[in-house]
DNA sequence: TATGTCCTATGATCTGTATCAAATTGATAA
DNA sequence: TTATCAATTTGATACAGATCATAGGACATA
């Protein structure tokens, strides 16, 4: 499948991925014109993963830099007795690999098939030096991530579990509207598991406020993992613990 | 007393007062060359608050951006109800403002007597088209910020109080053996309720760890709201749950 | 000196979520 | 079709941390 997927891509892709690539209106990539992009068709390498294969490790030396092209990853931070955190769910246009003190700074793992485009870290520095603008993208895309981290403190340090299941859903709904696609249904790739990792909860226990919000009729569960907000309000009411 | 302060700087400051700046090599600031400085200087204004008070609030306008010069701060997203998350504090050189579709994402609320540099949002930006290098700056800090708050996530989302408040002690002995100093004792200017609201515990809980540990020869309580950490080592393995 | 406010500490009790256990469903392969 | 394995759901029980209540200490103000 991975295979048929670079063959039908053509050689034109060979030739200038990313002049084909369906992310690159939302990736740092945007900001450089078609022109520009042969520098960094020049520099990419395309990386395909399945379901739970690793991307990059805590701790490794950061040698690379990604963008997700398509499928969903997660970041995660580990502790010595397995305890795992989910600091963040990937989605086709993010990027990774900013690096602290020269090593990843945490975990990425596939939760779905993932394609992704991965960059040398000095070549891609290189480019950064010639086009300032993929820097300024790079401090906007950082700066929107720093903001999503700093509510989802407020959702594992102050929210309850029921309210921590609503804040998910709302959020990937919100996120599908921002993107200009319906806000439901929305598609839940990851495993009850994941999300409770994510959220701070165990897997029965958002299991069971799953099921909950399904018998309150506010959600549903529909087939291909896709769930349907029917009262969008009210979930980001309970959400925002009104 | 805040006006003595700004007399006590002198005329020199008033002409040129980031060239006296105590935290000008760790700020942002600090990758400007001293003739660069002047372009700084030209649009800075200093401010002050006392305990408590406010210095920016979640949702409003962002017309400023500020570099913490001295005290100690706190940023803190709250919920309709009452209940409040620090998501971070900020020390001298520490900057805050970036904003979120024009707006703050949150809070800041003075912990100490604190001292501001205020730069006005649109001259800061254009200061930042001329001197590309203050841009690569920010996003060198925003990217050590990022990382600093997927670490309390895990700390939020999968540690126990007793790890909790272990955490929060390493992190400022580790903070202070960064910048050169002992990482023992450690200055905590803010209030049980405060850490508590930072690592997701109530004010009691928060206490009572705290005293366990000063029970257990961990810690010691010092004069002037410093904790001597009488075994830093052992303090650190608690934190990562060893 | 008295009075009020804020912070810390600590005891008693309650509760939301974790933990432990098992059955059910669903997907994939033989 | 049947076997296998992963994920979900549901039930019973335990417990860490929240909540409620009180007291003492530090510091400011009258």
């Amino acid at each position: 499948m991975n295979e048929n997927a670079a063959a039908a891509a053509g050689p034109t892709a060979a030739i200038n991925p990313c002049g084909a690539c369906p992310v690159r209106g939302l990736a740092v990539c945007g900001v450089l014109e078609p022109d520009e992009l042969h520098a960094l068709a020049e520099i990419v390498h395309e990386v395909q993963r399945v379901h739970r294969q690793s991307v990059i490790v805590e701790g490794d030396e950061a040698h690379n830099f990604f963008i997700v092209t398509g499928g969903v990853a997660s970041v995660e931070k580990l502790l010595a007795d397995g305890r795992r955190q989910v600091v963040g769910f990937l989605y086709p246009s993010d990027f990774f690999g900013l690096a602290i003190d020269g090593c990843y700074a945490y975990s990425v793992t596939a939760v779905t098939n993932l394609s992704l485009c991965r960059f040398e870290r000095q070549r891609y520095l290189a480019l950064i030096d010639r086009f300032p603008k993929l820097e300024h993208r790079l401090l906007g895309m950082a700066s929107n991530e720093l903001a999503a981290s700093q509510e989802q403190m407020l959702v594992l340090g102050r929210k309850t579990a029921r309210e921590k299941v609503a804040s998910f859903l709302s959020m990937l709904s919100e996120r599908s509207r921002r993107l200009g696609r319906p806000p439901s249904p929305v598609w839940i790739p990851m495993t009850r598991g994941d999300i409770g990792d994510y959220i701070g909860l165990t897997t029965e226990t958002t299991s069971r406020k799953f099921t909950q919000l399904r018998k309150e009729g506010l959600i549903a569960v529909l087939p291909d993992a896709m769930i349907e907000l029917l009262d969008p309000a009210k979930l980001k009411r309970i959400a925002d613990g009104g």
